[in-house]
DNA sequence: TGTTCGTATCCGCTTATGCGGATATACTGA
DNA sequence: TCAGTATATCCGCATAAGCGGATACGAACA
């Protein structure tokens, strides 16, 4: 396939436009990711491969967690990423999400302080 | 379907993508985008739908052709429509697509001046 | 070294999408 | 009103994409 297209594939689903918008805040690893969601994790991980594939999200191995991150190496996908980034209420359930994962992380602070 | 999701799922095409980068230049009917990217009437006029469903084109009537032109109202889809024209290059084909609207063009000049 | 946890991939299934010929619709001009 | 042209939609088919449970893999830790 035509690597634009690729590109405009991998932003067209719901769930994968959704962890772009959480990846803006930082990395996050598959397990914030699914906790978030609220989907299965073989499904949060398939989206993940689909815009690794895209080049839209680098990965990263710390001990046994796979951290995301925004890629967008070259002028289309940064581009893109910027545009999503002013256009984030445009992502469906974003803010929702934003919430969420906010509350799971400090959530995740609170059990480790403990 | 969600709506951002739906634009980006209209660009996720080549076919798409490579009318797009035409309607650039200007309006086009339908039976000028037949003869440029030299596919079936059929698969062009349901491309079409497709981007229009999304807000990405629209069209007019004029006589008995359609008129089809880059619509974009919003901020999400100007904002992209502009981005594909700074990344002209990065739709497939779009330069031969381009050389070939042009002979197109003066071919049917042509023909009229006749 | 076995067990646990986090993640990726496999599998069968269902649904969505693209295709292009055939047909319907809309407009024009004789 | 009829023929001709331009376009949209219908149809059956083939392929792609998404789903989520099951399983494999890889790292950490007892």
């Amino acid at each position: 396939m035509n690597e634009t297209t690729q590109v405009f594939r991998a932003l067209a689903d719901e769930t994968r436009l959704r962890i772009i918008a959480l990846l803006m805040d930082g990395e996050l690893c598959v397990c914030d990711l699914v906790a978030v969601l609220e989907l299965p994790q073989s499904t949060v991980s398939r989206h993940l491969a689909c815009l690794r594939h895209a080049g839209m999200v680098s990965d990263r191995r710390r001990g046994q967690w796979m951290f995301y991150r925004l890629a967008a190496a070259d002028g289309l996908r940064a581009a893109l990423v910027e545009l999503l980034g002013r256009q984030r209420q445009a992502i469906p359930r974003a803010g929702e999400d934003r919430r969420r994962l906010r509350k799971h992380l400090a959530d995740k602070q609170r059990r480790v302080a403990c």
